[in-house]
DNA sequence: CTTTAGCACTCGCGGAATATGAGTGCTAAA
DNA sequence: TTTAGCACTCATATTCCGCGAGTGCTAAAG
């Protein structure tokens, strides 16, 4: 069932026409683009034969041809060239990820923010950790009397802090103490096993220091679960507007709410080929029905040793694949060397 | 220039039946609506008159009228009567805002995203601070031999802290001592100052140490930076997308982009009347030309002694003011009363 | 067997023409 | 001051028609 070559540079032609202009390509338009020596009733030989193939569709009799879902996927896997980002490009996106305040949240969200913005599509982005996160120790810091700071560390290097308030006074021996037990008795917990220390412990231990004792692992908890739960945000979903598959409300709602709610439900990547780092998904292979016309194109990276994220870019299934597998793989790249260590991104280009 | 209560009761009938339908009002539908015994005639003449007067616009010579800013204006004044929340609305705010993890910005989030959801419209938050952030302490805990985490208190109970990673090894005492430092020279004092007193100590401090504190410092002017910063956010955009004003995509696209730049730069309220604590902007009241047609309904409410929030309902001149504001105001009080004490909102309605 | 020219046919799209009807303003009578 | 009556306006929906891009088929040519 392969494709002769003449075959390929037709659908190549028809696949990239058809993502520029958003309009079926007929056979004169091919001959003229593909540069192949032959009449266009010959083109129109190979396009009937190519439609039979299930690589291009008409959307009415007396029109030209566009990609299907297959024609797309041959596209990506075979026809299409790596494209190559230009120098401002990738200086931009280097500079966005140079954020001078290294919290993960908000470097993820800019990331999505500047790949929006050189994709011109709408783009997701998720986090969550690859294996069972414990916090790796306590720290409590006094504040006055009736308040002191909680700080939790995990295993994958996230602090977190949290003022909390007591009703008694509290001397500092007793602060060490509380630490100490903390560090002893909490330390390389999962959020469960923390559940059920806690509870074990509250029989054996006087009701104010357990009251006490309870408050910071409860935030723990809280910490440790939020670490484990994906963090699906998005950015630019406005780009949607722009591309005329969406020009009708109806179209362009459904997929808009869906990408806007940022449901805490693990949702896109049920199925992420987890041998490749990029994944194209084409129209009809979402498995969700929100995005059966969309495609999504989405990359993993690594952020430190324990945690994995995902980028991923969403658009019509007429969407420029070429450009945005080269962005988002660099992009991806990036993200995985700046999280690995606290370095830049090597190989900035100069000038 | 005091309208006569018949004009009144016309006037209220066409704005509540044009925000219900968003379709112009003839006179016989409001002959109907108002259960006034007169005939459409005499309604018509009065049309007349308040599209003299100005509080009524004819799209076309022969339509029905619809409200015009000042209609609109004349009606969130005077005519519109204070609507009740259901017991169901006010129990899903409280739930909502009754978040275990106390971070603001996340309670502002979500804040957002339940207002956006029971009005339909879409909703923007903004937290600055009143008056200049200084840091209250600092805190200094080792974590191994090459790296340790700082943690800054300001003076508006925000805590926050980032690991520090240092090359050579750091004992104990110079960690003391370190923490000596920054706690007599850099509490109480504002970013600039900050910065300052840093240049000054550089000369007469030793490279090593000076480097030390100019990571912590830089940390610290950053959260303060941070915490003077309006944040802009939004939810629930995609609701605009329901009103027929915004069917048209040219008229969506500009108000949805505008929206969904979460920009650093303050925006729309340069109008916030500050006596009041809650403000409607009526289209062309908007000084912004991206707002020109659509409406805004916000609210301010207290973050504590030194920061102030506003959230604000985002859209069309045609908007169910009543509903909005009821909403709004029953926010605004829960979010200060929340920020004001550590204690979940009170009155909450049994069952 | 492949390629090409020729040709009739299909069908979506855009513009003009037309019909519809809600709503108005005016006038004159109550 | 109110009301009934009426001619008039004009945005919207509907229909109709012609255009033209593009197709598939056939038959001849390479």
């Amino acid at each position: 069932m392969a494709l002769s070559d003449r075959k390929k540079c037709i659908l190549r032609a028809i696949v990239e026409t058809y993502i520029a202009t958003a309009e079926p390509v007929g056979s004169k338009a091919v001959s003229q683009l593909t540069g192949l020596d032959v009449s266009t009733a010959t083109i129109r030989n190979e396009m009937a034969d190519l439609t039979e193939q299930g690589y291009l569709e008409q959307p009415h009799t007396s029109a030209g041809r566009i990609p299907s879902a297959a024609g797309y996927r041959l596209y990506v896997n075979e026809l299409m060239d790596r494209q190559q980002l230009t120098l401002q490009e990738t200086q931009r996106i280097n500079d966005a990820l140079n954020l001078k305040m290294g919290e993960l949240d908000r470097v993820i969200d800019r990331a999505g923010k500047v790949l929006s913005q050189i994709s011109d599509y709408p783009v997701f982005t998720m986090a969550a950790a690859k294996e069972r996160i414990t916090v790796k120790r306590f720290d409590l810091l006094m504040v006055e009397e009736n308040a002191f700071i909680a700080v939790v560390m995990t295993d994958n290097s996230v602090v977190k802090n949290k003022l909390i308030r007591i009703p008694d006074g509290l001397s500092d021996p007793q602060l060490q103490m509380l630490s100490a037990v903390l560090n002893s008795s909490f330390v390389g917990l999962s959020q469960e096993e923390m559940e059920e220390t806690l509870d074990k412990m509250e029989t054996r231990t006087a009701p104010g220091a357990f009251e006490l004792i309870a408050m910071v692992v409860e935030f723990a908890m809280e910490v440790l679960a939020d670490q484990g739960q994906q963090k699906f945000r998005t950015a630019g979903i406005t780009h949607l507007l722009e591309h005329p598959e969406y020009r009708s409300l109806d179209k362009a709602k459904p997929l808009m709410t869906y990408l806007s709610e940022e449901s805490d439900v693990p949702r896109l990547p049920a199925t992420l080929d987890t041998g490749k780092n990029m994944n194209i998904l084409i129209g009809p292979e979402n498995v969700n029905d929100a995005l059966k016309d969309t495609s999504v194109v989405m990359a993993s990276y690594d952020i430190g040793d324990n945690m994995r994220g995902i980028i991923g870019v969403v658009g019509p299934t007429r969407m420029d694949y070429a450009k945005v597998t080269a962005r988002l793989s660099y992009f991806a790249d990036s993200l995985t060397r700046m999280f690995g260590k606290e370095l830049p991104p090597p190989e900035k280009p100069e000038e």
